[in-house]
Order: structure tokens, then C-alpha cells, then sequence
DNA sequence: TTGATCACG
DNA sequence: GACGTACGTGATCAAC
């Protein structure tokens, strides 16, 4: 109905009217982590609304802005309606006592606020907004009572979501117009505000209804027509829809005007930093403040000389430990160069020593450092401090200094304080536990373009940058190990995952042979099969289009060969193509069946013989992936650049890719994997008796289970229910519902009911262990491993049922799947340490979860195999056997036992 | 940058 | 009454 309106605004900029109080709520109770100062401040709802109106500042640069609050005490609603809210408790405590925070919060950024005795934020916002021709309003709200309001002048933004309403968005949802919203309310009610509605009434019956009378108000000159219970609701509740119209609608003929008021002023910094820091809002102040020097550089120098060096060997000796640190010329280790050393002793002392700057000015010769540092850098009882220093001990070792004696990194720590964090990278960990922002490599490159890496960086800006990396890692490593201590992580980290770090220098150092030859034929050979399948695809299809588009594939299949959609894709954005869809759709025509085996070949030839082709290291001839040891939250090991942990293993093709993985003349590869690790994990937590016995007995589990839950004698076991039971034993360990059996095993839903049901009679402790997990979760917040490794699990207090239950599942599986990875890590450490003495040929290269593979010399071949099996079956001693099948052969996919 | 898909345990 | 439903990863490609 404003279409008129649409073009008014284009000039000016947009007024923007943010619903604070729904946001503070919002952010009270959806903020699952308790937030608050050390000196007992709650501030999960300041830190809310605070990092939304950042979000806003940040994005939209609002000229025109205003942040309105509901007033506090009875509006005009409570004198319509006794009732109106009348279910809500009073505002919890701690949330008031934040208000005031908030308010000084929005003055020190600048923004006009404004409250009206009497009235919600709402109507405030109502007022405004239609009031205001002459621009755009955009209002800023999560509250879906606020769509009545939208017209062409009027849009709403939710920043958390970040989705933006407009009249033709609206439209397209619930197909009909924003003005009729009030009357979809009004029918349907708003329990939170205690506004029944009719009842029997909800959203989506509400939007039918004015769908088809257009209004209450022509709903009601029909009512005698409409049939069944919901007439009879209707005819019986239709003396209320006036009063809960009038609830529901929003007050606008207020005493405000859409004035200069709502200019936005300049923040104050001077007023942000201390309240952000009482706050203690890190995160917040180098967003707004500009960056000052926090920490004392005064005692960072530039070593110039080899007399230099030798007497910062001389500090070293003195202290017993320092922190390091490299500059380098890549990020990945196995192809980067040596740039310079920082090195910390006690902050803030640090020290820079340039090696290969490109400059004029006199270096210290890189072999030279090397040699003088090597007796300190290879001394294992002078400790080091690094951040992620399985880089620097890879950079040093590769150029001929061995680093040991690393007692500390900082990066790790971290992860074990918390795995479920995104990022443990230095700027952040610096930012979050120091309150300091770090220099940041855009600053330190800044006005040169020619800086392609570290090595075109002044010396006196590497001496600043690197001197701060390895004072702040020192002044964190401090924090870190004193709370690492607090929540008895200290033993994991010292044994388990700092001792882990060289076993993966070692093993990314060695690489893994590939036999390239064979890997180039490989790739030819799929790319003749693709080119042949495109043609018969375009020819069935009858035309071309991009065949790694699934959404052009979507086109072709549902809308051109009309075939019947089965699902959408996980977000709703348009038809699912994946695998399971196109099975389906592969017995009503022949394109789906080509696309399968399309896809299948375009996967291994993209992923995997283009990726290994390219990540083979020209120097060594080997691939060298990256082991990353801070970023599962269960505690796994993940591998990337490139992922060797995902090589293909089931189908014949995806053999020929492992196949590749060969062993170079006069070697062998051993592989040794633990069977059924998880199943065992579980047997031991549960303590199940029919689990324990099973496993005591070198039965075969699934088999066994098949028995349990078909009621069968074990000989009378089919292979059909071996391979059902095998998926309820997978299923149970991620905590799956009956549903998700079902879907699996593709039976009723009744049918995968009473599997699991059966299964639970059968292993009672399992159900048991699985309850007991859940309430322990709840009551700590987090679930461990067996060595003690934490993982935070806020949403298993959640209130929406979904992410409540995916924590339930998470409380179940991680500490089955973290144990897993426990043992294997302890295993890597012994075996690594085992080999080194008695076969210092062999290498480790590989670990996928629950397998190592070690490239050995062939005569060592059986000796190796058994060293292996014996450490593995060994490492620790749980309430039923560890079991590792091993086997050898040339290349990955062949393995003889 | 995000979403869809698919490779692994 | 509707929604979602099995844990943990990383790479590639299309599309924005």
C-alpha cells in the first residue's frame, strides 16, 4: 500500500530505531555462558546488547539512530487488560541491575535513546517510524510483533540472524500483506505477553483464516459459516478479538517526532575504554579504541652481531627457559624459510636476531646463530615457551637445529582449557586474557606493497612485531599454566599433549611417499571417463549445463525432466541433489544413476589426485600434511593441507587413490588400527556385563548384538541382521534416536524402535551410562575423558528442545570418541619413542583416529608390526582388551597380515 | 563468505 | 502442532 513511499527515501540517510529491550532480554536468556566480572558483575545481557549495537555501528554506519526501551512500570495495556503479562515473573535480578550498565553503555557510544512513561519499545518505535517520510526507517529488532509495521518505507533488520524483512519478503512468507499481521496476532495470541487468543489458534491457522476472509473484521460477518471445532472457537471467543486487537496493535499518535534528536553523536573513547575495561570487555576495546601501547617495549632490542647472540646464550643458561619464536617466509612449515628468531627470556625482555632480511644492513649469519644457539635450543633441560612451536620446531629442524626441552605452548593450553573455541590463535588469546591488541601484520606492512613476506619487513618493525609475539606468548604462558593447574588439566598437558608435539614434527617432517607416476596416469585416466560422461549426460539431459552445480542439476531434474523433488536442501535454499536423492530418483530414469558415477570420479579426481598432485613438496618428493592438535572439540587429531585422514577406502576407485600411498623401494608400510576402539570405550564407562563379557570373550560384537536384539542363538545370525545390528552399535555411540535408525537402516520408525529397545534390555548398563553421562554434563557443565580432558557443553541447559538434545548427544559421544583419541595419542607417544631407539629408520606417517602407519625398512617389516601391536594393545589397561589388527604391505590399500 | 556435497573415522 | 532427529573432521565447487 506505500509503494508510493519506496523512492522518498533514497536521498537521506536511513533513520535507524533498535528495539533495546527485546535485545537485552534476548541476550539474558539465549547467552548460554555465565558472563561476568571478576568482581561479580553479571554483564551476558550488557555484553548482548553492547556487541549488537557494534554489529549495527560497524556495518551500517547509522547517522540517524535511536535506542529505545520499554518504560518501566504499568502501560496503557495493563489498563485494557488486567491480564496483559500478567504470567511473566518480575525482571530476574541480576538482569536489572544491568539496565544502568546498558544505558551507560549506549551514552558513551553516542546514540540518542529515549523511554516513554506508559508505553513499550514497541509503540515508541511504531510512532517513529511511521512518522518519519522523508528517509528510510530500518528497525532493528528480533520481535515479530513489529512486522505489522513494514511497508516500502520500512524494513526490519535482524543483525544476530542478520535477515532482513521487507514488505515483499513478508509477503512471500506467509502470503499476506503486513497490515493484516495484527490481526494473525490477535487471533493467534502471545502467550508470553498472557494474550490467549482464540484458542485451538496458532500462527499458521491465524495466516489461513486472513488468508481467506482478508480481516477479522470480515471473519466475523462469515463466522456462522466456518465449520467443525474451530468454527465453534471462533463463535465462542469472538467478543474478546476486540480487546485482543487492541493488544496487540501498536500505539502510534505518541508526542514524538522523527527530529534532529536523533542524530548520532561521535563516541567518546575516553569514556568507552574505562567502562569497557570495568566491564572488562576486552574483546570490545580494540574494536573502538584505538591501539596503544599496553605493554613496555623498552626492552626489546635488535641482536646485530654474533657476540650478540652468544651473549643472549649467555641469558638463556642463566634462566634455564625462554620463549621463541620464528619469522618465516611461509605458513607452511615444510616449505618456508628462516627470516629471523625472537626470543624472550623474562618479559619484558626480548630479543630480535634478523637472518635473511632483505636489506643492506649487517645480519648475523643464520648458520652461524644456529651453531651458537644449537647447545641451548637441543638442551632438554633449558624449557620452552612457544605458540603453536610445532612450527618453529619443524622451521629450526629443518634448517639443521633441533629444538627440544618445549614445556609450553601456549596455543595448546588453550585448547585444552577450552577445545569448543573457534580460534587459539595469538592475537585472540592476547586480546581475551591480556586486554592487549597485538601489532597486527597489516600495520607492520602498511604503506609498502612490495612486502610479499617477512623477509621485505624493516628490522626495526620485525624487532617490534616478533619482540611482542614472544613477550605476550611468555606473559600468557604464565596465566595459561596457572589455570591449567586449577582444573587439573596439567597432567594431559605435560604428558600427553606437549610430548605429542614432537612425535607430529617428526611425522610432518617425514611426509608420506606417493608413488607420482602412477598418480599422474590415475588422473588422465579420470579425466577421459569425465569428459565421456558429461557427453552421455548432456545427451540424455538434452543440454548442457554445469554438472558440478547442484543447483543447475536441481533445475534440470525437478523442473525440466519434472522427476519428483524428495527433500530440500538442508537450509531450504533450494532441491537436495545428494547422493541419497539421486538413488531414488535413479529407478525412474537414467540421468540420476550417470550423475551418481559423475559425481563419485569428479570427487576423487578434484579432491584427490589434483589436490595430492599439487601438494607433493618438490623438494622431498613426499607429501607433508599439517597435523593440527587444537581443533576437534573432542580432543582428535584433524589433518589438513592436504587432509590425509580422508583418503578414500570404500569403493574400488577410491582404492586405487589409496593405492597411491606406496611405500619407495626397499621399504614397507605397517599399519596397525584398533578394532572397534569406541565400542570398547564404551563397554568400559558402561561397565554393561553382556558389553564387558562380550569383549573378554573375542566375540565378534556385532554378531553378538545381532543375536541380542534379533533374539536369535549366534549361529542363527544372518548376515542382513549382522549388518543391522552393526549400525545400532555405530548409532548407540552417538546417542541416535529411533528416527535416525530407521532412517539408516531404512525400516519403520516402530520397527527401529524396538531395536533399540531390545538393545537396552539386552545392555542395560549402556542406557544407564548414557543417562549418567547427561546428568553429570548438566551438573559440571562439562564431560571428560578418561585422562581428564574437558568439554564445555553450555547448551545441555538450553530451553529449545533441539539444541538441548544435539548437547545431550554431544555429552554422550565425546567422552567415548576423546577417550579414543586419548589412548591413540598416548600410543603415538610410546611407539614414536620405541621406534626412535630400536628402529631409528622408521617413520611415522600417518594417524586416521584409530590407525598409525609406519613406513619401516622391508627387513624390519614383522618386527615393527609386532613392536607396534604389543605398545598399542598395551598403552593402558581398561575393563575389557585393547585389540589392534595389523598388517603390512607396499602401498596403503594393499595390507597383508 | 556461505552452502551443498562428499571423502574419512 | 511443528520441528528435528547420528558424533567428529576438511576440501572443492558454485554462487553470492
Amino acid at each position: 500500500m506505500n509503494t508510493s513511499q519506496q523512492n522518498i527515501s533514497s536521498s537521506k540517510p536511513p533513520l535507524y530505531l533498535i528495539d533495546g529491550s527485546s535485545y537485552l532480554y534476548r541476550a539474558y536468556f539465549a547467552i548460554r555462558t555465565p558472563m561476568s566480572t571478576s568482581s561479580g558483575l553479571q554483564t551476558k545481557a550488557i555484553y548482548g546488547v553492547t556487541s549488537m549495537l557494534l554489529k549495527v555501528l560497524r556495518e551500517k554506519q547509522p547517522e540517524y539512530i535511536a535506542v529505545v526501551w520499554d518504560a518501566k512500570g504499568p502501560t496503557f495495556r495493563h489498563k485494557l487488560y488486567d491480564q496483559y503479562k500478567a504470567n511473566r515473573p518480575p525482571m530476574p535480578e541480576d538482569l536489572a541491575a544491568q539496565i544502568p550498565w546498558v544505558r551507560k553503555v549506549v551514552d558513551a557510544l553516542g546514540l540518542p535513546q529515549l523511554e516513554l512513561q506508559g508505553y513499550e519499545a514497541d509503540d515508541i518505535i511504531a510512532a517513529l517510524a511511521r512518522k518519519c517520510t522523508d528517509r528510510e526507517v530500518i528497525v532493528v529488532s528480533g520481535d515479530k510483533d513489529l512486522l505489522q509495521l513494514l511497508n516500502g518505507n520500512i524494513r526490519i533488520w535482524d543483525p544476530m540472524k542478520d535477515e532482513v524483512i521487507d514488505s515483499d519478503v513478508f509477503r512471500e512468507r506467509y502470503g499476506i500483506e503486513p497490515w493484516q499481521w495484527r490481526d494473525v496476532l490477535a487471533l493467534a495470541g502471545d502467550t508470553s505477553d498472557n494474550i490467549p487468543g482464540i484458542p485451538g489458534v496458532g500462527v499458521k491457522t491465524a495466516i489461513k483464516l486472513i488468508k481467506k476472509y482478508g480481516s477479522i473484521k470480515e471473519l466475523l460477518k462469515n463466522i456462522d459459516s466456518i465449520k467443525g471445532k474451530l468454527g465453534e472457537r471462533l463463535r465462542e471467543n469472538r467478543e474478546h478479538l476486540d480487546l485482543w486487537i487492541k493488544l496487540v496493535s501498536l500505539q502510534d499518535d505518541l508526542p514524538l517526532e522523527p527530529d534532529q534528536k536523533f542524530k548520532r553523536q561521535p563516541g567518546d573513547p575516553e569514556v568507552i575504554e574505562p567502562l569497557f575495561r570495568e566491564l572488562e570487555f576486552n574483546r570490545f576495546i580494540n574494536e573502538l579504541v584505538p591501539r596503544k601501547q599496553t605493554l613496555s617495549f623498552e626492552e626489546y632490542s635488535l641482536v646485530s652481531s654474533l657476540d650478540e647472540v652468544k651473549n643472549l646464550r649467555a641469558e638463556i643458561i642463566n634462566a634455564q627457559n625462554f620463549t621463541i619464536d620464528t619469522e618465516t617466509t611461509s605458513e607452511e612449515p615444510m616449505r618456508a624459510g628462516l627470516v629471523g628468531i625472537s626470543i624472550c627470556i623474562r618479559p619484558p625482555r626480548a630479543a630480535y636476531i634478523p637472518l635473511a632480511h632483505h636489506t643492506d644492513r649487517k645480519q648475523p649469519d643464520l648458520q652461524q646463530v644456529l651453531d651458537t644457539l644449537s647447545p641451548v635450543l637441543a638442551d632438554e633441560n633449558i624449557k620452552k615457551t612457544g605458540q603453536n612451536i610445532k612450527y618453529d620446531m619443524i622451521i629450526l629442524e629443518n634448517h639443521g637445529a633441533k629444538l627440544k626441552g618445549a614445556a609450553m605452548d601456549t596455543m595448546i593450553a588453550s585448547y585444552l582449557l577450552n577445545p569448543g573455541r573457534r580460534r587459539h590463535n595469538l592475537d585472540d588469546l592476547s586480546r581475551d586474557i591480556l586486554g592487549h591488541k597485538m601489532i597486527s601484520f597489516k600495520e607492520i606492512t602498511s604503506g609498502s606493497r612490495k612486502i610479499k613476506n617477512f623477509a621485505d619487513v624493516s628490522l626495526e618493525k620485525a624487532r617490534d612485531y616478533s619482540c611482542e609475539d614472544v613477550h605476550v606468548t611468555a606473559l600468557i604462558a604464565e596465566k595459561l599454566a596457572a589455570h591449567l593447574e586449577e582444573k587439573g588439566l596439567s597432567d594431559l598437558f605435560h604428558n600427553v599433549e606437549m610430548p605429542l608435539v614432537s612425535v607430529l614434527v617428526h611425522m610432518e617432517r617425514a611426509g608420506v611417499h606417493i608413488d607420482i607416476e602412477k598418480l599422474e596416469d590415475l588422473g588422465r585416466e579420470f579425466d577421459q571417463r569425465l569428459k565421456q560422461l558429461q557427453q552421455e549426460i548432456f545427451e540424455i539431459a538434452g543440454e548442457e549445463f554445469n554438472l558440478n552445480s547442484p543447483r543447475q542439476l536441481g533445475t534440470i531434474l525437478f523442473e525440466k525432466l519434472k522427476l519428483p523433488q524428495q527433500k530440500k536442501t538442508k537450509k531450504k535454499t533450494g532441491y537436495s541433489t545428494d547422493v541419497e536423492v539421486l538413488k531414488k530418483l535413479a529407478e525412474l530414469h537414467p540421468l540420476p544413476e550417470k550423475m551418481l558415477i559423475y559425481r563419485n570420479l569428479a570427487k576423487l579426481k578434484s579432491t584427490y589426485v589434483d589436490g595430492l598432485e599439487a601438494a607433493v613438496n618438490p623438494e622431498t618428493g613426499r607429501i607433508h600434511t599439517s597435523y593440527n592438535q587444537t581443533v576437534t572439540a573432542t580432543g582428535r587429531l584433524s589433518s589438513s593441507n592436504p587432509n590425509l585422514q580422508n583418503i578414500p577406502v570404500k569403493t574400488d576407485e577410491g582404492k586405487r587413490i589409496r593405492k597411491l600411498f606406496a611405500a619407495p623401494k626397499g621399504r614397507m608400510l605397517v599399519s596397525a588400527d584398533y578394532s572397534q576402539i569406541d565400542l570398547r570405550v564404551l563397554a568400559h564407562y558402561s561397565e554393561d556385563k553382556a558389553l564387558v563379557e562380550a569383549f573378554r570373550n573375542g566375540e565378534d560384537i556385532h554378531s553378538r548384538t545381532a543375536s541380542e536384539i534379533f533374539g536369535v542363538m549366534p549361529e542363527m545370525v544372518t548376515p542382513e541382521m549382522r549388518r543391522a545390528a552393526k549400525t545400532v552399535n555405530f548409532g548407540i555411540v552417538y546417542g541416535m534416536s529411533a528416527f535416525g535408525l530407521a532412517k539408516e537402516l531404512d525400516i519403520s520408525r516402530k520397527e527401529a524402535a524396538q531395536f533399540m529397545e531390545r538393545y537396552f534390555e539386552r545392555y542395560p548398563g549402556v542406557k544407564r551410562y548414557m543417562h549418567e553421562i547427561v546428568e553429570q554434563a548438566r551438573k559440571n557443565g562439562f564431560v571428560t575423558t578418561l585422562l581428564g580432558r574437558r568439554r564445555y557443553l553450555p547448551d545441555i541447559a538450553a530451553r529449545q528442545k533441539n539444541i538441548r538434545e544435539f548437547a545431550e548427544r554431544t555429552a554422550i559421544n565425546t567422552p567415548i570418541q576423546g577417550t579414543a583419541a586419548d589412548i591413540i595419542k598416548l600410543a603415538m607417544i610410546k611407539c614414536h619413542s620405541a621406534l626412535k631407539r630400536q628402529f631409528p629408520d622408521a617413520l611415522m606417517v600417518l594417524q586416521v583416529h584409530d590407525e598409525l602407519v609406519i613406513e619401516a625398512d622391508e627387513r624390519d617389516t614383522d618386527e615393527v608390526t609386532g613392536l607396534l601391536k604389543d605398545i598399542m594393545e598395551n598403552i593402558i589397561e581398561l575393563k575389557v582388551p585393547l585389540k589392534v589388527s595389523a598388517g603390512h604391505g607396499c602401498n596403503w590399500a594393499e595390507l597383508k597380515s
